[in-house]
DNA sequence: CGAAAAAATTAAAGTAGTTGAAGAAATCAG
DNA sequence: CTGATTTCTTCAACTACTTTAATTTTTTCG
């Protein structure tokens, strides 16, 4: 598997000594997802932190009648998971599940406390990625309050280009909190105006 | 000005040494604000992180129409501020304003850096006080997706019915994104229902 | 490739939430 | 304490978005 985008990613923000390097690789294990399958479902316990080497994958909730409300996508170069149940050991409430057939390499608490206290500054790298998903996420709430429908799908495009190709409209309805329907309905009037 | 609060807070999560208390405290500034009074404004550099020791302030964006939207609260024993501008230097997005009148302690950027280096356990501090944010963040996207104007008051009141007493039904509104007439008309159904 | 399943489109009817306006109640500042 | 300001309530008209359902297009996978 491809363990490159792995240390760059973590190159973007810690330099790390060819031995942690090395060390840190040893403490990933691959996992392969064909499309549809699940790496986590609502009720267990997530065991690992992923990061994404290929594919795509969907984090969402299911309400009571059924229905998917998407937390975020993600893709190559992105890390998933349920923080939440992750730390706590908690059950999860949302399901993870591979939107194409996809490749991870995840590590488990005990190899992350394990990687913290040998390589002390992946604590920093950690914070980092923490801190740049929580800026994310607030300004996802600004936009859920302050934007219409319209205004949320405009947005998502600008910012994830990329999804707009890769992610069947159904999903991204999903992730913006609206229809299939409007969506579909919002997409044809854009092209007129 | 109490400091007590602030320790009991970080000693939650970390244990300090006396000496390490003593440094601590140094790094902080108190603050008063009046009631109406900004902490940070839109198009400002936040330049510090907050701790509220007494009061209460909203955090939130204006848009073009001048309607605001409340991202968050905050009480006695919880930190404000705005992440993204405090660790890139770039303008803010937010205002921050006192809704009581409010003292907090704050640390600037430098002084937390020095605090990291000095006591390197409170960069754990606040990588726990970073998680506990964003799983507060993402649950409160889940409930924007999954949930009613109704069941998002409803999982307010339930989740800080303190809030409920202390803050204008016109802010509580702004936060969960519906009109003030919405929301009232929503509180008489449910005394009838 | 070809049959079957899933996703997208369209239209019409229905509903949750908004807007504007005006009076009543509560809170604030001097 | 009092006048001024802000907040809350109520109502009726309006609109953004949903629902249902039928048809077409695209994707899946054996």
């Amino acid at each position: 598997m491809n363990t490159a985008l792995l240390l760059q990613n973590i190159g973007n923000h810690v330099r790390l000594e060819p031995a942690e390097a090395d060390l840190l690789l040893s403490l990933f294990q691959p996992k392969v997802l064909k499309r549809k399958a699940f790496l986590l479902r609502q009720g267990e316990v997530c065991r690992s932190e992923n990061f994404i080497v290929k594919g795509c994958v969907k984090v969402y909730s299911l309400d009571e009648n059924g229905f998917e409300h998407i937390l975020m996508f993600g893709i190559e170069g992105w890390w998933v998971g349920d923080l939440l149940s992750f730390l706590t050991g908690r059950e999860s409430r949302y399901h993870i599940e591979a939107l194409e057939d996809t490749e991870l390499l995840q590590i488990t608490k005990p190899d992350l406390d394990e990687l913290y206290e040998r390589v002390p500054k992946m604590e920093r790298f950690f914070r980092i990625l923490l801190q740049n998903a929580f800026i994310a996420h607030m300004e996802r709430i600004d936009q859920s309050l302050s934007l219409d429908a319209a205004g949320r799908y405009a947005q998502f495009i600008r910012k994830y280009p990329a999804f707009g190709q890769r992610i069947p409209q159904k999903q991204i309805a999903a992730y913006l909190g609206m229809t299939p329907v409007f969506l579909s309905m919002l997409r044809k009037k854009s092209m007129a105006g």
